[in-house]
RNA sequence: GUCCCCAUCGUCCAGCGGUUAGGACGCCGGCCUUUCAAGCCGGUAACACGGGUUCGAUUCCCGUUGGGGACGCCA
């Protein structure tokens, strides 16, 4: 069997955005799951808007994701040749030809239409300009671009598509288009499908927006007499408003580089987008290795509608899809803890909480914190933020657990000392020893143990939501503990 | 406007002629009572409409409506 080459082809005009990077992760997936290449080709022949910031941005979001490729980055504009001899080729077989139409009078005559409210379409003047006129004209210096020249007659471009199924479209509907500049550089539609053709490319994974230039490419591979590839054109991500989604409208919300920041797991952000417009055919959702969603993989499980993006701006409990900050949980919460240790680390390094002695003497502890807490967390930020009283001394009470917890009985001015004289002899402090001292003293004073706990998990950590007491008490040691107990009585 | 594509809960998906139309997120409620932004349990909510085909349509066909995409000497 042939071997699958497919390629993933960005324009460095941007940053990586949710939708590029979901067409990159579904062509990484489909070449390893079926053991074949996939080649990264940075299209930069529009030099007005390329730049190699937006290349670097566009290959670290890739890495940062972790979908490799196996050959490039190639660059489109080192082709140029390539492309230029192509067409050459073209015109020579008399499958395409010089058009010296000038972009002014074509805008006009396009401008004209719309005020008609028609769709203006390149009506073949310039096919029938005699090799002479053609020599003449080229001597004068006259510009021109090369056009296509679209088969008459009733027929029309056939091609299956592996997601949408069989498409046609007649030759009447697609004008000479255009396939270089009257500066002599190549345009994508041909460019695009002659560095295919170098490259091998047996499947062309892309968005539906690039459906109506398919045909177009279909006659260039005829023409040129190559062989067809696959097409996959996947679903689009729209926004809540249907729109597609893009930065100028949604801000950084859209960029991949958004979610690095805001702690997600670059898996966990790639198992999220991967669902958006596929499915392995059954209810799961959850992939937790790599490995696993490679080998459920397939082209046929692409939906064939749109996927809306459910973001709605300035929701202040969900800072991005619902849908993506849960699947980041399901990945803290039941991702290897050795690998999670690692990103829970980064992000208290990057809020400046970071102790080296987690990584040294103190790896156990930390390592069990870190298992502690992700049982209830969803984002890794929420180690630096949610996860703050338990890495640091300094840390907020916050006003709910004041109120709540510690103003909840005024005695417990007296209880919380009591508790931490007790907490400062029992022998061992352990889970057993800090529960048996709490509902103990509790007894004695005739209060419910709940009153004692709710008040000391405030004291101690600032929150009224966490693990439970007694884990976060033993997590937090003899030391902090009877510090931070004493200290409440402040807040009473 | 023209061409192309699409159409199941608010959102993401399952369904591929006969189902009480399923799961997930969100939302609501309950339990746990050692809290909850944790966990468990339950609830809410959908086949766009109209014609066919068929014993039987969410499922197949046609149309309508709705949505999206493309219509550049951008990629």
């Amino acid at each position: 069997m042939e071997e699958v080459r497919v390629r993933f082809p960005p324009s460095p005009t941007g940053y990586l955005h949710i939708g590029s990077a979901r067409t990159a992760l579904y062509n990484w997936l489909f070449a390893r799951k079926h053991g074949g290449k996939l080649v990264l080709r940075i299209e930069d022949t529009d030099t007005e808007r390329s730049t190699e910031v937006s290349e670097k941005a566009i290959i670290d979001g890739l890495e940062w994701l972790g979908i490799d490729w196996d050959e490039g980055p190639y660059r489109q504009s080192d082709h140029l040749d390539e492309h230029k001899g192509s067409s050459g080729r073209l015109v020579a077989d008399g499958k395409a030809y010089l058009c010296f139409c000038t972009k002014e009078e074509l805008d006009e005559r396009r401008k004209a239409a719309e005020a008609k409210g028609e769709m203006f379409r390149y009506d073949g003047t310039c096919r029938s300009v005699s090799i002479e006129e053609r020599e003449k004209r080229l001597m004068a210096g006259d510009p021109f671009v090369v056009r296509f020249k679209v088969p008459d007659g009733g027929g029309s471009v056939v091609f299956d598509d592996v997601v949408l199924g069989r498409i046609e479209v007649s030759h009447e509907e697609i004008e000479d288009f255009v396939i270089v500049r009257s500066n002599g550089l190549p345009l994508y539609i041909l460019s695009n499908a002659v560095d295919d053709h170098r490259d091998r490319i047996t499947h062309v994974i892309r968005g539906q927006d690039h459906v109506t230039n398919t045909p177009k490419q279909v006659l260039l591979y005829e023409a040129l007499g190559w062989p067809l590839p696959r097409f996959a054109h996947m679903s689009l991500t729209l926004d809540p408003k249907k729109a597609k989604i893009s930065k100028r409208r949604h801000g950084e919300v859209v960029a991949v580089e958004w979610y690095r920041e805001h702690g997600f797991l670059p898996w966990g952000f790639a198992n999220f987008i991967a669902l958006l417009g596929w499915s392995g055919g059954d209810d799961r959702e959850v992939y937790l290795s790599r490995e696993e969603l490679v080998q459920v993989f397939t082209l046929e499980g692409l939906t064939r509608a749109n996927a809306v993006f459910n973001y709605r701006k300035g929701d202040p409990k969900f800072i991005t899809d619902p849908k993506a900050i849960h699947i980041n949980g399901e990945h803290i919460k039941n991702m290897p803890l050795g690998e999670l240790v690692p990103h829970a680390r980064a992000a208290l390094e990057k809020a400046g909480m970071w102790d080296d002695a987690w990584a040294g003497a103190k790896a156990g502890w930390f390592e069990k914190t870190v298992d502690l807490l992700r049982q209830r967390y969803n984002l890794l930020t929420d180690f630096a933020t949610l996860g703050r009283p338990y890495f640091s001394d300094h840390f907020e009470m916050e006003d709910k657990a004041v109120k709540k917890n510690l103003r909840k009985d005024a005695a417990l001015e007296q209880y919380l000392p009591m508790l931490a004289d007790e907490l400062a002899a029992i022998e061992p402090f352990d889970l057993e020893g800090t529960e048996a001292s709490v509902r103990g003293l509790a007894e004695r004073l005739g209060v419910k143990a709940g009153l004692l706990i709710n008040a000391a998990r405030a004291a101690v950590t600032g929150q009224t939501v966490g693990p439970g007491l007694f884990d976060i008490l033993v997590i937090l040691g003899r030391e902090k503990c009877v510090v931070r107990l004493r200290n409440a009585v402040g807040f009473i």
